[in-house]
DNA sequence: TTCCGTCAGTGCGTAAACACACAAACCTGC
DNA sequence: GCAGGTTTGTGTGTTTACGCACTGACGGAA
């Protein structure tokens, strides 16, 4: 750790530098500056994010994992940002992996110093942020899902999440169209959904699905699916959380 | 559209749902219900997004396109969300296609009525808005981008996005870092850099990665990487924006 | 009833990336 | 300069999904 004398003159960091000066006056205090080195990890996922990092040439990683081999950066954080936006959210749990790329220096707060910023906000504004990191949090995972899972295994999480936001068993949706959800060809959804109703999953017809066994369903689906689903839940306060 | 007399009663929507009554009161007269029809098109990227919707029954869906034909989900909205949250990010403009994926009904709002909520926010908190608006866009993109593209063109994508922030020509990766972070083998990466170095675009040896040719780089890599590295100098105010 | 457009199933060749195995090149420390 | 670990290159066979072409099945409109 350095010292914070160090700290003096303009930010490296181009979004402190972006602040105008009195506000970053006022941050100043808050302020520590830290060695950031290749390949230390800064949190884990489930992990308590302490402090959030405003790296100045020091680059740090978001990686969201799928298993234990199969990991992928979902975001790339240098001097132009903060790594821990979800403190920032509200949530001051972490959902990736925090990993240094780059050796370097950065700046980083408490994260209770950043989470004051937000206190006297309204309910709204505060639910906005909880649900804007549920929904990072969404696109993070089906990133990673998209990349490492099956097509079979995509759909029936999909089909999943579109039978919990329709609420009924049967819902209009052509193959094409799931195709372009899903970014394949419509022959693959055909060969997947028909493997899906083989198993008594599902039965359609032109356009028309009906889930048929959703316990099933689940089980056919990656556990993406669960994971992506009790993000959503949480933020509402409709489970107890993690 | 249907009357705003349909709104008394709990909201449906359970983002709605969850706010204090007394919240939910204040905003009532700024919402209207809407009927979205399967197939609808809300906005297109680059458009002005006019409103935000609170889903009921309805579903919309955010989609990412990297060609005419390729298009990959990366977000699905529910009665348990809002589409539109760049809005409230303090960005309104759509970076994805938001198309009704189920039929329904849904709450919406204008989209200045939201973003007056933010008015008396300070620089620090407008900026980490600005800067939540550009890590999704970053997320979105790249999910898609490992969707659709090859080794070849992500590996340069993300030696780019690395040389931006180490502010140096040379750093320090091995293939089997580089692996984890795209998402692929090692095997991979080793073939796809050796075809970099084959065009003379980097040199490397054992860990240590030399850019020599910037410009060739950014043309091997796909252009995922300049709109991500737009949508980054932009919120800064660095660029003109769109 | 017939026609036509939409939706779904299938087969064949190809391409990209995987898994595994192994070898060569290189670096560090003794 | 030798040993052992790390880094990189390469080869073979397999898997997954793609691209294209075509057929069949169904349903609404004329």
């Amino acid at each position: 750790m350095l010292t914070t004398t160090a700290l003096r003159g303009p930010p490296a960091n181009r979004l402190l530098a972006a602040l105008p000066k009195k506000e970053y006056q006022r941050l100043l205090p808050k302020l520590e500056l830290v060695n950031l080195s290749f390949g230390d990890i800064l949190f884990e996922p489930e992990d308590v994010i302490t402090h959030v990092h405003f790296p100045n040439d020091s680059i740090i990683s978001l990686l969201s994992a799928v298993a234990e081999r199969s990991t992928l950066e979902v975001g790339m954080v240098g001097n132009e940002g903060m790594a821990g936006i979800s403190v920032f959210m509200g949530v001051d749990v972490s959902r990736n992996q925090f990993l240094v790329q780059g050796s370097g220096t950065a700046v980083r707060m408490k994260a209770e110093a950043l989470g004051n910023e937000s206190n006297h906000l309204g309910s709204l504004h505060r639910l906005l942020h909880r649900y804007s990191h549920s929904l990072m949090t969404q696109i993070s995972q089906s990133a990673a899902c998209n990349r490492f899972h099956t097509v079979d295994a995509r759909l029936a999480r999909w089909m999943l999440m579109t039978h919990d936001r329709v609420g009924a068993d049967e819902f209009q949706l052509t193959q094409e169209f799931m195709s372009n959800m899903l970014g394949v060809r419509r022959e693959g959804v055909s060969k997947a959904a028909g493997e899906l109703q083989r198993k008594k999953l599902i039965q359609y017809s032109r356009g028309l699905i009906t889930v048929l066994n959703r316990k099933g369903l689940e089980k056919a689906a990656c556990n993406c699916y669960r994971i992506i689903k009790d993000e959503g839940d949480s933020f509402l306060g409709l489970s107890t959380g993690r």
